[in-house]
DNA sequence: GTGGGTGCAAATACTTTGCAACCGA
DNA sequence: TCGGTTGCAAAGTATTTGCACCCAC
């Protein structure tokens, strides 16, 4: 790609990304950040979100229904709600596989590691009782 | 949900899963039975892969683009090819981290893990070369 | 001034759904 | 027969893209 300049917009989702602790769609970002540019679309987003996600400075995390988006970029994992959906980080650290997997497996070379708890948050369980 | 009934397509759909490797979206087992089941429709598979999905007799796996379907139901970890998309078995064990998740973490009960590890598979790095 | 970025709308990709006909129990 | 299942097409959701205008450099 050519050379990249400043946009004010895409200065904006990457910081409204890293003033969250969940891990926002496209759609999400997009209403989040109207307040600010009012005139913004949706094209502008995902455009965005693409390129920030090709530059390795957010994460892209495909999920039922839409793609989430992450901008902690350092190497960590997700529960999943089965429930809601909702995308939460786990943050103690389990040991990474990666070595192991390389030493033992010839389908291609790993680079990185995403574990994906699944199951049911607590937000949902309260909702059952 | 009303009582199950048999129906040719569904099983047809189960036993092509079956019978594969990789891990074949809604589009690609649409193609693959239309030999024998000519006037199949795209709605029809999307219908019994959704259904068999609830049912826990086959995985959905989301995916960048399609979702996809897998009918290995064991627990088990897959190989993303960040170059070509395909999406592959790795069948080595390492430890399931749940219950340490569990021990530790407090935002829901975990009840299951998908590893995901993303690289280049070997057919991509050949291309390369 | 040049070329990348934006807003807008249309197009595409993927998936679900309403409905009448069909078929398994 | 009864009600779940199918094929078809239309609708719905998620995402990408063409284009004229705008703005950073």
């Amino acid at each position: 790609m050519a050379v990249l300049k400043y946009s004010r917009q895409r200065e904006a989702i990457k910081n409204y990304l890293q003033g969250r602790e969940d891990h926002p769609s496209a759609d999400m970002v997009y209403d989040g950040i109207r307040g600010e540019f009012p005139n913004i679309s949706l094209g502008t987003v995902y455009r965005n979100l693409s390129l920030l996600t090709e530059l390795g400075e957010i994460i892209k995390i495909p999920t039922e229904g839409a793609d989430r988006f992450d901008a902690r970029v350092a190497p960590h994992n997700h529960f999943i709600c089965k429930s809601c959906g909702r995308v939460m980080d786990i943050m103690i650290s389990v040991k990474n596989p990666v070595e192991e997997i390389n030493a033992q497996w010839y389908g291609g070379e790993v680079e990185e590691c995403r574990m994906e708890f699944y199951g049911i948050c607590n937000e949902c369980k309260k909702m059952k009782n």
